[in-house]
DNA sequence: TGGATATAAATCGTGTCCGATATAATCGGA
DNA sequence: TCCGATTATATCGGACACGATTTATATCCA
């Protein structure tokens, strides 16, 4: 009748949640990168910043910081060990001086095309249902943050 | 020809890659739960390895850690917090003192049956699909450790 | 013009992750 | 029995993630 205090796991069960399912697959993504990035000499966060740098160049670091769901407190270090690294520059807008206009080097558009994700792609075991179930969770992110913001931000 | 230098995205775009997805709705998860367990005093990973600890009392670590993919060196620190939150208590096993086993207290159990997790199963907007989109990222997950650990653990 | 306000990065402290190592208890074999 | 392996946690250092604060620059407007 009433719940036992311990084994109601009903739909409690940590492998039921979704969460969980998505913070663990994000460790086994960092793990699974992590051999081949190594080899370069990157971390996993250095790593997806440099992606989304090669996406334009002389972004400012709050336009990569939505682009990456982060903010100058996270990227700020990161960014300075991609510049001392030769990955990246980093410089002052002459015309608004609070900004800084980061770019890929040579050295980091060479390393990008060396095609490291590729390997990694068939790793999934996805198959067909690959770019399904990154729609799907690419929509669990927005719908979350949307949640989230309550929509402060524009649009 | 010879692919252009830069604007070579192609499959590369940062929306594009399910390593990002799966990062950033991480992200947004950890986000979204804050306000929820900044009102009871605990971090998402604390939170985390309780619902793991109400799954079975006196685990040890090292069982609490294949649950969640973590290893001593992360959960100890995150396991002497949630003690001195008074959720958990840690005694080692007088029959093998090498061992600390793990159970959460009755404050712990409490805190654990307010359905906290409920609230945020909407804020997913994932409906029917949600169970579908969380069997698939078990999977990749799943895909990719064993990937990565070469399959060196027990079947 | 000049001072209040706003904005962009950077800094700081806390809490994970994780590789490498240390500590401590147990087990195995001669 | 005793010493070398093995096992279970714990510790340490480096690198994120993030709230709160600081610094520096730009803008607004009386």
């Amino acid at each position: 009748m009433t719940r036992t205090p311990k084994a109601d796991a009903k739909g409690r069960k940590l492998s039921n949640f979704l969460c969980f399912a998505v913070y663990s697959a994000n460790l086994a993504f960092g793990r699974a990168y992590k051999p081949i990035l190594d080899a370069v000499g990157l971390t996993y966060t250095q790593y997806i910043a440099m992606i989304a740098l090669s996406e334009a160049d002389d972004q400012t670091v709050s336009a990569l910081g939505e682009k990456l769901f982060l903010e100058s407190n996270t990227l700020t270090p990161i960014l300075k060990k991609l510049e001392q690294s030769g990955y990246i520059s980093r410089t002052r807008d002459p015309a608004d001086e609070r900004q800084v206009r980061v770019s890929l080097t040579a050295a980091g558009r060479r390393l990008l095309d060396k095609e490291i994700n590729a390997s990694l792609v068939e790793a999934t075991g996805l198959g067909d249902e690959f770019p399904i179930v990154q729609k799907s969770v690419v929509r669990l992110r927005d719908n979350l943050l949307h949640h989230t913001r309550g929509d402060s931000k524009k649009g």
